[in-house]
Formats: C-alpha cells, sequence, structure tokens
DNA sequence: CTTGTTTGCACAATCGATGGTGCAAAGACT
DNA sequence: AGTCTTTGCACCATCGATTGTGCAAACAAG
C-alpha cells in the first residue's frame, strides 16, 4: 500500500513536498500565482507534485472560505418527466461548460418543500439557484433573497426576480388553432367539442386556457366554460375527469386540449380501461412534446417547449448585474403528428 | 433592512445571544448536547434563538470538519429518459428520507467523463456514490477507493463491489417470449422473421440478447446471427439500422426486439420516414417501459425494470459493512400493450 | 556604497462547525 | 469542614483552502 494510496493530498502535503508554502501552493492550483508574482519554475514545479500525487482541492475548504462552493443548483418539480429531465439534461451541459457543478434537486410542486429544499441548497453554498416550475417562486425567493443568492425562474414566473418562462399564450393559441384545422372542413368541430384538460391555478395553466379561449372564440366563435376541466397535475386526477366525461357522454371529446404530457398519462389510463373503444374521431393537442405519444394512433398535436432557449436566455439573464424582475417569453414550437424530433441525447457520442 | 436580513446567522452569532460558547451552540443544534451535559434549559434556549434567527448550519464548515457533507451522489448516463429520470426520481426520495442531500449527476456513458464527474463530486466530500449505468464502473471504483468513498453499482455491473441489476437475462427471456407468442397460431413467426436492434457491448445487452436467442432456439428452432444488430444507444444509429434492413428487404421485420427505448426513438424517427407504411404486421418488443409506447398504434410490449427494487436493495447492500462484490439480480415485469402503469409520481400530491 | 524598486515568496488570520480536554461550581458524602 | 463526584460548560486545535500583509533578497539607479 503506498503512500498515495488512502487520503487525498492537500496543499499542505505538497508544501513539504515542494519546499514552498501552503499559500503559494493553493495560488499556484487556483490560477492567481501571476497576481501573486510566483517564479514560472515554482509554478511549474507544483504543478507537476499536484498531477503526480492526483491533487484535487477541497471544494468544502475552499467553499468556505471563499463562501461560494461551484455549485449551480436547479430545483424541478419532478425528474420523471421528459419536460423537466430534458431540462436537467440541458442545464448540466451549460453548468459543465462553465466548469462548475450542477446539482439538481425536485421538490414535488410543494412550496414547503421548495423551500426546504432551497433552504438546504444555500446550506451547502451554492452559487447560483435556477428555479424551475416553481408553486411558489416568490416563497422561494424569500429564502434566497434573505442570504444574497442570485436566482432566476424558468417555465413558472415570480414576480421578484427575472422569469424565462414558455410562451404559453401563444402556444396555446398555436396548439388549439392546430386542433382545429385538424377537422375537415365537411366535419368542423363544434365549439362544445373542444375542451381542455389538465393545468390548475398556475401561470402557465391561465395562460394557455387564455390562449385557447380566444382561440376558440375567434374560430368557432363560441367558448362555453364547461370546456375548461383543470384537474391538477396529477394522472389519475385526469383519468378520472375523461372518466366523468365519458359517463356522461358516452364518448370523448372529439378534440381534446391537454395541459401536459403528465395529464397525457391520465387520458392512456383512461383508455387502458375501455380496451375496447378505438376513439377514431378524436384529435388531441398536448401541451409538450413527447416522441412516443406523437405516434399515438390517434392525431396528437404536440407543443415542444425550447428548452435549450429557456435555459440559455436564463443563463444570460442571470449573468446581469441587477436583472429586472420581467418575464422573458421563449417561443414554443408546435409538432405535427407522427414527428420524431431530435433531443439533447442526440449531442452525445456513443461510444462502443 | 434589519440586522437578520443579509448574511447567515453562525453558531458564533448565537454564541453572542444566547452568552454560551459556540461549542455548546454547536452541540446543542447538531443533536449531541446531551452526550455533554449540556442542561435543558441551555439548549431549549439556544434552539428558540436558532429558530428566531432561521440559523442552518453550514455545510461545508461542517463538512469540512468532519469530512462528511450529508451529500449522497447518483452518476447517470443520462438524465433524459424516462427509466433514467425515473431512478433519479427514486433515487432523490431515499436519499431525501435519510435526511441527506441528493446530488444527480450524468457523465453521458463516456469512461472518461465518468472518472471525472466522480472526481468532481468526491472533490465535494460526497459520503456514498451510486453508480448507474456506468460504461466503466471498474474505472469508477478506481477513484472511489483511493479515497475510501463507499459505492455500488446499478443497472450495468463492475467487478470490485456490489452490483444491482435487472435480471436482463430472465427479461430478454420474457420479452422474447411474449413477443413469439404474440403471433397467432396460424401465421406463426420465423426465426428470420425475428430481430433484435440496439444495445452495445455491456452486460445488460449481451444478457438480453442471451436470453433472446436462447427462447428463439426454444420455440423457433433457430437463430440466425443475422438477427442480432448492435446499433449503441444512439437513436440515429438505431434508425440507420432499421433504414438499412428496409432497404434491403422493403420492410420491417415481423417481430422487433428493441434494447432500450432511446433504441426506440429510433424507430419512430425511421416510421416519421415512410409515412405511408402503416407497419401493419409488426409487433414490438422493447426493453423498457414508457406509457406513450405502450399505446402505439402496433402492438408494444415491455419491460418495465423495478426501479424502485433496484434501488431500494441498492441502500440495504451499500449499508452493510464490506459487501462482497457480487451480482444482485431484480426481476423486471412484462407489460402488455396498452397498459398505463403508475409511477413514481403517483405518489406526490397534487397541490391546488 | 547608499537608497529605492521590484521580485518572490512566507506568515498568519480567516471561513463555520466539531470534538477532545480541562476546569470551576454544585452536590454528595464522611 | 474537607474531600470526592458529578454537572455544565468554555477553551482551543482542527479540517483545507484563500488572501491581505510583510519582508528579505535581488536588482537598479544615483
Amino acid at each position: 500500500m503506498t503512500k498515495t494510496s488512502k487520503k487525498k493530498a492537500t496543499i499542505y502535503d505538497l508544501s513539504v513536498l515542494s519546499g514552498s508554502s501552503p499559500s503559494t501552493v493553493s495560488a499556484v492550483l487556483n490560477g492567481t500565482w501571476q497576481k501573486r508574482r510566483i517564479k514560472e519554475s515554482t509554478a511549474a514545479l507544483i504543478r507537476d507534485l499536484a498531477e503526480t500525487h492526483q491533487y484535487t482541492a477541497n471544494r468544502q475548504a475552499r467553499g468556505l472560505r471563499s463562501s461560494r462552493s461551484g455549485l449551480i443548483g436547479l430545483l424541478l418539480p419532478v425528474h420523471d418527466n421528459r419536460y423537466f429531465s430534458s431540462m436537467a439534461q440541458t442545464f448540466e451541459a451549460h453548468v459543465r461548460s462553465k466548469g462548475q457543478c450542477p446539482i439538481v434537486v425536485s421538490a414535488s410542486r410543494d412550496p414547503e418543500e421548495e423551500r426546504k429544499t432551497a433552504e438546504t441548497l444555500i446550506s451547502y453554498s451554492i452559487d447560483e439557484l435556477f428555479i424551475c416550475g416553481a408553486t411558489d417562486p416568490d416563497g422561494v425567493h424569500e429564502v434566497c433573497e434573505t442570504v444574497g443568492l442570485r436566482h432566476i425562474n424558468i417555465d413558472l414566473p415570480g414576480t421578484k426576480v427575472p422569469s424565462v418562462i414558455s410562451d404559453n399564450y401563444q402556444g396555446g393559441r398555436m396548439l388549439t388553432e392546430a386542433i382545429i384545422r385538424h377537422f375537415p372542413a365537411d366535419q368542423p368541430l363544434r365549439p362544445d367539442e373542444l375542451y381542455l384538460f389538465g393545468g390548475r391555478d398556475d401561470h402557465a395553466s391561465r395562460e394557455r386556457i387564455r390562449g385557447f379561449r380566444a382561440v376558440k372564440r375567434e374560430l368557432l366563435g363560441d367558448d362555453p366554460d364547461g370546456c375548461i376541466q383543470p384537474t391538477g397535475y396529477a394522472p389519475n386526477n385526469a383519468r378520472l375527469a375523461f372518466e366523468a366525461f365519458y359517463e356522461k357522454h358516452g364518448k370523448l371529446p372529439r378534440g381534446v386540449f391537454i395541459n401536459s404530457s403528465i395529464n397525457f398519462e391520465g387520458l392512456l389510463r383512461f383508455m387502458a380501461g375501455h380496451p375496447h373503444e378505438n376513439f377514431a374521431d378524436l384529435t388531441v393537442g398536448c401541451y409538450d412534446y413527447d416522441p412516443f405519444a406523437s405516434f399515438l394512433p390517434f392525431p396528437v398535436i404536440m407543443i415542444r417547449q425550447d428548452v435549450e432557449g429557456m435555459i440559455t436566455k436564463a443563463f444570460e439573464v442571470i449573468e446581469e448585474g441587477r436583472p429586472q424582475p420581467r418575464i422573458h417569453l421563449i417561443s414554443p414550437e408546435l409538432v405535427q403528428p407522427r414527428t420524431a424530433l431530435t433531443g439533447p441525447l442526440d449531442a452525445l457520442k456513443d461510444i462502443g
């Protein structure tokens, strides 16, 4: 068992080995050595030793001293969803490219959980926090604010700091219009045949609903209140709403606007319970993109939110000095049925 | 601007406020105060102050001193995939329930990246590392070993520490058999009509292929080599393989075993390029579960790996003192077409 | 040779929490 | 009252890196 085998080398070890002081070693290894007028030859020696002894800085020590950690946090509602997991994937790539370390945590859409999670992250002295899809962004803002932590909202806006969100109104309009136009002119959709399921009383849902209603009124001439069925995000609640509709009308609406892919799973569950229905006249629009959903046996028009665009914008905005709490809208994209788009995974090389 | 508003309270602040020493404050707030014979009334006072001043311990300082961080790492290939993201979701729940903080990072299936990522995590003094789906688990093991970090493999096995993986051989058998039996007796599948696409030279793929070939030989009497098409995991490579087959034979095989949902996306891309084909006689088996894929317009039989079971087992094994480097197999589950299963998200309450 | 300047680095305080050790005051006992 | 215990806590070194400051040696200028 050689000496290099068990504990990690520190600047003190290298200091002894090199014959210089710990502060010199530190300066060399963190790049501030020119500023400290360290001789190139000394620096080279130390770099060499660091390499052969596999030195890596103890981030906790560094963070303690400098009150920065190199960690950048992303607070998500859930991982288990293509939209949010592609958010995580994209976020990670950006953070890594800045030489920092991403830390992605979910908080289940629970305001209390969101705040507690943010506090946990803060206790690790994270340097920045991206708050994505939070139920209570301003609550999280409070806890960031008291410790002076830079943060920004994504996907759902807050009122205290900038927010980068999908243009849900336009997206809602696009999707609604696409659903309506998908029906042939000789069998047009009636206003009471186009329903919206899913979502709840958050900014995104409200905007989508606003777009939905506006387009319905413009294109179909009417917009009955009963066609809006906000079920929350839980798949089972969505399923129950479909069941209830089906009970009452003996069929599904011809046109269905579903607020998110998670809600869409509720429709699948409903369908699994009705194996002999073939839902031949059904057209679905879903505010989220999933490649498999796009190929379902009925027309599924989808919205793909521009995750890359949102993350990029968020990084831009958060770098600004004193950003105003304005809302940055990122346009989503309409995806026709049977479309297989590429995603962040395609950027990866496939070894082997 | 009150004094509480800007910087975080430390034990020194509370020490002044309470009139006790920092070490007393520390002991009270980290639970070791009984051992230190602190008076209950003193403890109560300090707890009170901590509460009103919103004290939370600086984890970096604690970690520096104790060389533990409270962080538990999960190293994934990618986030952007239902299998791995549900891994993340489940992992997170387990870690949080132990009062620790999950840190989930992806390494793109790149051995070099995997090692570097592990080192980064180590520099934050993480307490344990779960290595999931790593291309080179033993490489990661090396870097963990040199610093004495407890770790375990999930999904793909290593040889140095315990591994908890899906029973890929059995799963491969189940899925292959289900595909074969899905064809009616009067139009049975011939051996050269059942292909396997995707995967590469890793343990999981090999085992699945072994199961696939064994069942083919048992049930169909033959098992031509050409029916195995390992394309790697990239969707586009899988697409190219389907294109190539289609070029050559003018159709797809009647039965297709796809190694993962990521590869399945390659099939979708192929299909998007052949809009007028209806692939009426196609049956797909996919080694992964995705609710939307399950409802595609052709029969899709899926395997759902028991993520909850694997994570639970992994936590059990890692707690053991000196676990042997054996492989723990977790049985996956066969999922019939048009099945909408619940997932980790269903455990969440839906607020609002 | 003296004075000033630059070069190159060492010293030591510091970040916040932990835990071993020591010691005064209070209580128990003879 | 004197000694021994127990109680209750303070003191201080420590984890590993950062950073402001100081200072000797080398060199330049006069």
